[in-house]
DNA sequence: AAAATAGAGATTGTCGAGAAAATGAAATTT
DNA sequence: AAATTTCATTTTCTCGACAATCTCTATTTT
């Protein structure tokens, strides 16, 4: 692939605006970066797991160097946590701390939805309606099953709450909320794999909620929108045993 | 310093808990991240300039694994590019990007400082008084020496702006301000290097500013805090060249 | 002259080795 | 017995070396 610097660069930050990955053949470090972390999102890993190099070595077949690469990245996120001279682990999980991201997740989700209901164009309203569409059958689904959530249906709901705040107007409002919610799904899934995972979803109706949440938004009843978000998610944390009082409303 | 592996992470978690740094002695990785980062927040490294690991080794006389490990952590925080195969950069800058980041870090302001209105309590108001208190002097000495901003004005700056949100509630809502605020801050830096220093502060009325927001948020007038914080920050913007349309109100 | 090619030199990304520090078990002291 | 010390083992962090790849210049071709 010949191809100078400048191109390449335009390239990645063009991809990079966009969320796109680029590469053609990744190096080890990010192989490394990868698969460690969506082992310890999805909960593979243990909270408070020490992640010596050794073991990493053996179990992902990579070099230290890429690993450690890896490892600080993590570290930078918050999945990880570097301790001095005494290597890494995996970060431990607190309900205080749960309850801190959910406030910065769901308020920063707030002021997004808001932006992109009052900047999305048709583009946008047509993802929208697609997003919605495919979410409704999933919930159908899932609800016909009575089983727990497939990845089928937690890729309809990723991207039903990516549609809609997606005309927000800053990448990197998205890119904060993205991380958030990913340190937040570690909470969910330990939290799944310690209870029954046939109560995730309790006795809501969770399609009733999504139906609400698409039907605010496409009226462009922004305060509603973000209401019904804001109540969506919270049933999600009381379920999983988070302080809600700390997270709701503070304008009565 | 004899501790056992428990107590250190409760120590670590404790410390960046209320950001603090812990360290002892730092590593050479910690120490690569340090200096590189607060180079390229400064302006001391231009945008775009290549990071070779050979050059940077000569620089901070530290060897290439450190460094790359350094360079992989700033990656994840957008201040360096990584370039398949082609090492390190620092991240270019342009204008549609400072206005995407000034959106983000101006919404998420505005967001912790209402939840801290909601929330401060008499230790909080007492915070706000003496920095709003150290403010006054440093805004007064800045507009009777009629230079640029000295310092102790920044750090009064940073002091005043941080202790009217801390008590929102959420350490990481704190957290992606503080990132995009840095992100923010090297834009700042070398528009200023490329302008004439003395015309930062322009026909603004700084102190005044401050004073107007001390007094919104010692009133508990959320509505009027977020509203002159918005535009305290939007002035500097647009004096920068940003584009203020894409972050204005939404809501006429 | 502009574009394509080729090859020398520089740079990246990876690995293994080794010094310094932490760990844990056994021996010693209180 | 509990606490401290000792010391062998494990582990981290760092460095230099090396293969693979990129870059840049000089040369050839169109």
């Amino acid at each position: 692939m010949g191809m100078n610097l400048a191109a390449l660069v335009e390239v990645i930050v063009t991809a990079r605006a966009n969320n796109l990955n680029v590469s053609t053949h990744e190096s080890m470090a990010q192989r490394a970066y990868r698969l460690i972390r969506a082992d310890i999102i999805s909960g593979a890993r243990d909270p408070g797991e020490r992640l010596r190099i050794e073991m990493l070595k053996t179990v992902y077949d990579i070099g230290p160097t890429p690993l450690r690469e890896a490892l600080q990245k993590l570290s930078t996120e918050g999945l990880v946590l570097a301790l001095e001279k005494r290597g890494f682990m995996v970060s431990p999980l607190n309900l205080d701390e749960f309850s801190d991201l959910n406030i910065a997740r769901i308020e920063i989700e707030k002021v997004a939805l808001a932006r992109s209901l009052a900047l999305g164009d048709n583009q946008w309203e047509s993802r929208v309606v697609a997003a919605t569409y495919l979410m409704k059958k999933e919930d159908e689904a899932l609800l016909a099953s009575g089983a727990g959530v497939y990845d089928a249906w937690e890729s309809a709901n990723a991207e039903f709450h990516a549609a809609m705040i997606a005309a927000c107007g800053s990448k990197w409002l998205l890119q904060m909320r993205d991380q958030l919610q990913d340190m937040c799904e570690r909470y969910r899934r330990s939290s799944i794999s310690q209870s029954n995972k046939k109560t995730v979803n309790g006795n809501r109706d969770v399609g009733e909620e999504h139906a609400a949440i698409s039907d605010a938004v496409l009226s462009r009843n922004s305060e509603l929108a973000c209401q019904l978000t804001e109540s969506h998610y919270m049933k999600t944390l009381s379920r999983l045993g988070g302080n809600p009082n700390l997270v709701g409303d503070l304008q009565p």
